[in-house]
DNA sequence: AAGAGACTCAACCGCGGTTGG
DNA sequence: GCCAACCGCGGTTGAGTCTCT
């Protein structure tokens, strides 16, 4: 089959009709056949401009009324998802920055596969990009770098990091004591101390309000983590709240050039996970935190 | 130059949650 | 409370492209 467009029909569909446990109403009916012709695979730029103008004109309201609507023989949910991963107009096209790159392998450290929560923190990308990237850039990356731990030069082995080591590490910030929780200061002490251990993406200014203190929410959490072991986190709550800043963004192109690619910097940020360029002290006391958070919640 | 295999990413599928009648 | 419709999500697929031999 090529990349043209088919026009399909759905045998499970007719299969289907005889499994009807009640009478259907004439509208699901009539939109189960229509559904049989809708035309599926790839979209023409035709598609793509009157799609774009109906929603420019009429904006979204029903995904599956629009397509009819806007001339389009399409499902609604084909049209949903090419506007959200390909037609939105603040899609991000290219490659992932530095920034990003190590904000996906954090986060999918921390929340798994959640990747509309993890593109949620990544403007201008969308979780199918994430998925993607993911899929193809990290994991097999990951999968590589165990393999190849035995095989490491020397100069290189000391450190590489396995995913046995990884995980020793995880378990060794819940084993080893914490660091002390920081003294809370005021916004004054903040300013002229600067010493509180920053979040590197997490710091927000959204901290609930009833805490008095970002570290007291963390301690908090621990002791809910292990009263009831859930991983609702505040944590993990402000997270989500907070998109990652435009000037984040920006940094890599201007600390690295154009020439870091995707590949390097997961290359990087697989081989360094500790590199000081990457995280500092203060974060690094925040990723514990998180991860124990999560390890507890497990 | 050509074929094979690897890689990328747009699109589809099916499931679960939410909403409204 | 039930049910159909709708929506959003994560997993998967496969056509097109790239790279290697």
């Amino acid at each position: 089959m090529t990349g043209a467009a088919v026009w399909c029909f759905k045998v499970e569909d007719l299969k289907s009709r005889n499994r009807f446990s009640r009478p259907e109403t004439m509208r699901s009916i009539s939109q189960k056949y229509q559904n049989l012709f809708l035309k599926r695979g790839t979209w023409d730029p035709d598609e793509d401009q009157k799609l774009r103008a109906y929603i420019k004109r009429h904006s979204i309201w029903n995904w599956n009324e629009m397509p009819r609507a806007a001339g389009l023989l399409r499902s609604g949910k084909s049209c949903r998802l090419r506007w959200m991963n390909y037609l939105r107009p603040d899609i991000k096209r290219g490659s992932f920055s530095k920034e990003e790159v190590q904000t996906i392998i954090k986060l999918q450290e921390m929340l798994g596969n959640r990747w509309s929560t993890i593109a949620a923190k990544l403007p201008g990308r969308t979780d199918n990009d994430i998925k993607n990237f993911w899929n193809t850039h990290v994991r097999n990356r990951f999968n590589n770098n165990i393999s190849n731990t035995t095989v490491q030069a020397p100069k290189l082995q000391e450190i590489q990091t396995s995913e046995e080591e990884f995980k020793q590490r995880k378990s060794s910030a819940i084993d080893v004591s914490l660091p002390t929780a920081p003294k809370i200061l005021n916004s004054e002490e903040y300013s002229s101390k600067g010493t509180l251990p920053m979040l590197p993406i997490l710091c927000s200014d959204n901290f609930s309000s009833s805490s008095s203190s970002p570290v007291n929410d963390i301690n908090e959490n621990m002791r809910m983590e292990e009263n009831d072991g859930s991983f609702e986190s505040f944590a993990e709550l402000s997270l989500l709240d907070q998109p990652l800043s435009m000037e984040a963004q920006k940094c890599n192109a201007e600390d690295y050039g154009e020439a870091y690619t995707d590949e390097m910097w997961v290359q990087e940020l697989l081989n360094y996970p500790n590199a000081s360029h990457n995280f500092d002290v203060g974060q690094e006391f925040w990723m514990n935190c998180l991860m124990q958070a999560q390890l507890h919640g497990n």
